[in-house]
DNA sequence: CTGAAAGCGCTTACAG
DNA sequence: CTGAAAGCGCTTACAG
């Protein structure tokens, strides 16, 4: 079924089929009514490829989601699926945002996992193929986010999550980042306000933005109250479980350990979780403990974990709404937009 | 910069172009390397849209996500965006493998949620506009599936997870099961080899084939087992956590309580969980209980949940390796494919 | 081995 | 208000 069927059909030409479809005005209702009544008889969908190939916009949104292990072989090289990127909640919530909102405007979304740099091609094509209209990446690393640069040229309008552009009139993109700083500040300022003076951090990989804002915000707020810092108390981590099982240990080792930590995410605070009731040690009586994400696991963890609540679904539709705009403008909105987070609390703290 | 350009600078004819870019024989090595160097120095990829029009395929595969909730208004109008299809774990494993997998043969995916009997005008859109080649429907119930056989006409190719043919040579389509009955057994098997008589259910949705199945596997083993059924031990959950915790709260009213129970998912378990610790009883020694699905959050629930792990995975390498194969064959290929289950044995059961 | 040309199914100035 | 026609950027018989 062709736009050339239905107007044999209704005994018009292809270009009023084509008036009707795209809401011309002056079109008369009878004409209107006919058309419209024969395209939804014959299930009749216009050519996509071909609307595309004649001027029209695609309506589909890219979306990236960045995995790239340097060291390590690509995660899908690996013997088991299960615990690739997509598993995590962090992307998930994200991830179903940001469809739900295209869709509501009309717009289909094309997925894909970058695991190296090479993968980055598939970006490039998906963009130079004409298969969107805009895309946004997410997951990735500072230098990885630069890439980008080199990679897309300036003429298709992009979205990045969790990048603070250095100057926005020579990056131009849709920004739109969670308030990592203002949230690790909020964390670290309510464990103080329990009492806590020794507050020790795992941070989260500093080769993100968010790892170093939530680092920041640690050590802002403990300096604003005075509290001097003690680089003993600060252990890096990279948002892996692993990570927080080994920094929790590091912690405990000293001769004279946190009454509190903040774990820079919820999976860190999962594996320090471990390390604690493994050293004998209970959570919140020997030691409080607040993640950040507040991904669904952390509910469930015994204690249930205090964490920062981050609305990932409030950037999805945000990053949504500011490409579709670049979209309708024909032009890349340049901004950078800021997220405020929220304390969730449960029982992993105490007060001292 | 189109294939016009890149076969000017080169000094050849579009056609050739296009030769060397569809990989045609008969072209000198000469010619070809030229070409190649031209369209990558140019980051030159070729106009998808245009290449669909020309009859080639747009190694795109749909993916939809299957969310309809009767009896209340679609997901997407609750206020909160934060506990939509997405976060389930189950549909997160399958997304990624399949992503994963048709990306590496060169396939891009499109995805979307239905959420209402009117959103498969989404799919039936995708399909018709030639968006996409094939496409598959994951998480719905059966009359849900069914109704796709009206939606999409069937010279389009189309799989659907968890969905049981009456009859392959009418409903065509790529079907791939997890071995649900198979899983159910073996979980009650555990049960009764751990000493267990008297064993409970808390069913999935029974409009759902996976519900229907698992039941099935329940009662087949017990009366294998020359267990004699008892209805009062049999209630029915919709693989939601808070059916989980009403359906225990049920089971453990009765005068004669059950020492194991079967939840025919992780989520009803949490809510059984919940159950029992406020009735005052003790995992595993008051009750064992086993879960299906393996979730992420399983593992981290106190104690640790025994369950059934389902290779989502697997699953998913299948349908995106059989959607593929029929594309490249032109016609749908017609399975219906069984992927065993693998019970993972952890601390919520014990021997009595 | 290779170019000229038709054709894919649309949209949209253009002319009336 | 509406039709004929050009053009979007490819691929692929066709002819040589």
């Amino acid at each position: 079924m062709r736009s050339k069927d239905i107007a044999k059909l209704v005994g018009v030409s292809r270009s009023t089929v084509s008036r009707v479809i795209n809401n011309y005005p002056d079109i008369p209702p009878a004409t209107r009514e006919k058309v419209l009544k024969a395209i939804e008889e014959y299930n009749y969908v216009p050519n996509v490829p071909a609307r595309r190939l004649a001027g029209m916009k695609s309506r589909t949104l890219g979306l990236f989601l960045l995995d790239i292990i340097e060291e390590e072989k690509p995660h899908h090289l690996k013997i088991s699926n299960e615990n690739l990127v997509y598993n995590n909640n962090f992307f998930a919530a994200f991830t179903n945002a940001f469809i739900d909102q295209a869709n509501k405007k009309d717009y289909y979304i094309l997925v894909s996992i970058i695991y190296n740099m090479e993968d980055f091609k598939k970006a490039q094509d998906a963009f130079y193929g004409k298969r969107i209209d805009a895309g946004v990446f997410i997951g990735g690393k500072t230098q990885e986010y630069k890439y980008i640069f080199n990679v897309i040229q300036p003429d298709y309008i992009i979205g990045i999550v969790d990048f603070e552009p250095e100057d926005l009139s020579r990056q131009k993109a849709v920004f739109v980042n969670m308030n990592d700083y203002e949230g690790a500040f909020k964390a670290v300022e309510y464990l103080i306000t329990l009492g806590h003076r020794r507050i020790g951090i795992i941070t989260g990989d500093l080769s993100k933005g968010s790892g170093v804002r939530r680092l920041r915000g640690y050590k802002d707020v403990l300096s604003q109250y005075n509290l001097e810092p003690d680089p003993k108390m600060i252990v890096c981590g990279n948002y892996v479980e692993e990570s927080g099982f080994n920094g929790m240990n590091q912690l405990l080792a000293g001769p004279h350990r946190p009454t509190a930590v903040f774990c820079c995410n919820d999976s860190m605070a999962i594996g320090a979780y471990r390390a604690i009731n493994e050293a004998g040690l209970n959570i919140p009586n020997d030691i409080s403990l607040i993640g950040f994400d507040n991904t669904q696991v952390s509910e469930y963890l015994s204690p249930p974990l205090t964490t920062v609540h981050v609305p990932l679904s409030e950037i999805a539709v945000n990053m949504a709404d500011l490409l579709i705009e670049s979209i309708a403008k024909g032009k890349q909105v340049a901004i950078n937009k800021l997220v405020d987070t929220v304390i969730v609390k449960r029982a992993s703290c105490k007060k001292l």
